[in-house]
DNA sequence: AACGTAACCAACCGCCACTCT
DNA sequence: GAGAGTGGCGGTTGGTTACGT
């Protein structure tokens, strides 16, 4: 604080920025941006912004470093766990961007947000309901959360059969670089997949049997895959069936046969999203 | 190849809460 | 205690890229 409060008086005798700069970054401006903080840390932004010699908000400086700058911000797709912790989180606590970020290591609220409006609205514009009704809330949580928990298993299963295979690792954590599964671990230690014989979730053809689970993280509310495994086994406690979902939506789905594999993401093809309207009428 | 549309994402805006003077 | 300054957050916008026709 009293650096800051020195920075912020020996940068006052400088001329109010008239013309502040607006627009993306020019990676001159991010080259100062970056050694300035290498040098002096994060202060006060406006001063900051000035005494650096950047014809920029504080605000915007501050965006950008915490957006894109800083060097622990990941980039590149969202994998499969990442999206299913937004799920979740967002099923608890709505809007909260921030909050859920502080869950996904290196993910800027900035990115969640993005992806939550881009993405998962896209979905729910294709159901032709809103984003928060229960018609919505069942779908994420009865077709694509257990979606996404088989994609999960399935590259979890394909890194245990690597490593059956004489694959020589040195932890769980680089058990399947090469899936998507793994660019989540590498880069987060406090994860990793080991098999266990509880809390599982049971893939229909039932060959795996895999936990995703966090370190806890004592005195901070650190929601997990682990978490999210015992929530979804209680779902199935109670609708009772092996793809966790509803047995109205259960049965429809079986007649679906090979087109419930189709039902990723990305995948939701019209006549998909035609059944599960159907469907979601029928049953809500 | 040219055009239109959709998707993505960086950046900005406005509001609110907190801190400092 | 009041007002100004600042940071943080969620919502929105606009530019760029990807894709389809």
């Amino acid at each position: 604080m009293e650096t800051e409060t020195k920075m912020a008086n020996t940068c006052q005798g400088q001329e109010e920025d008239a013309d502040l700069r607006r627009g993306p970054w020019t990676m001159e401006e991010d080259h100062i941006l970056m050694n300035y903080i290498a040098i002096h840390g994060e202060g006060r932004w406006n001063s900051l912004a000035r005494c650096a010699g950047l014809k920029r908000t504080g605000k915007s400086c501050r965006l950008r470093w915490l957006n894109y700058l800083r060097p622990d911000v990941r980039r590149g797709n969202i994998t499969p766990e990442e999206q299913l912790l937004i799920l979740e989180l967002h099923s608890r606590w709505g809007n909260r961007w921030s909050k859920i970020a502080q869950h996904l290591p290196g993910r800027t609220d900035n990115e969640i947000k993005n992806y939550w409006r881009t993405r998962v609205q896209k979905h729910a514009k294709q159901l032709q309901c809103d984003v928060n009704s229960k018609q919505f809330q069942d779908a994420m949580r009865y077709l694509w959360m257990p979606r996404l928990m088989e994609r999960i298993q399935a590259a979890a299963s394909a890194a245990e059969k690597k490593e059956d295979s004489g694959y020589t690792l040195q932890n769980s954590a680089q058990t399947s670089a090469s899936s998507a599964y793994d660019a989540q671990f590498t880069t987060f230690p406090e994860y990793q997949v080991k098999p266990v014989s509880e809390n599982y979730i049971s893939t229909p053809s039932d060959s795996v049997v895999t936990q995703v689970s966090a370190v806890s993280d004592p005195g901070h509310d650190h929601y997990s895959f682990q978490d999210f495994s015992a929530t979804q086994m209680s779902c199935l406690d109670n609708q009772a069936n092996s793809y966790g979902v509803c047995p109205e939506l259960s049965s429809q789905m079986s007649s679906w046969g090979p087109n419930y594999a189709e039902f990723g993401e990305n995948l939701w093809s019209s006549e998909d999203v035609w059944l599960l309207q159907q469907q979601l009428c029928n049953t809500i």
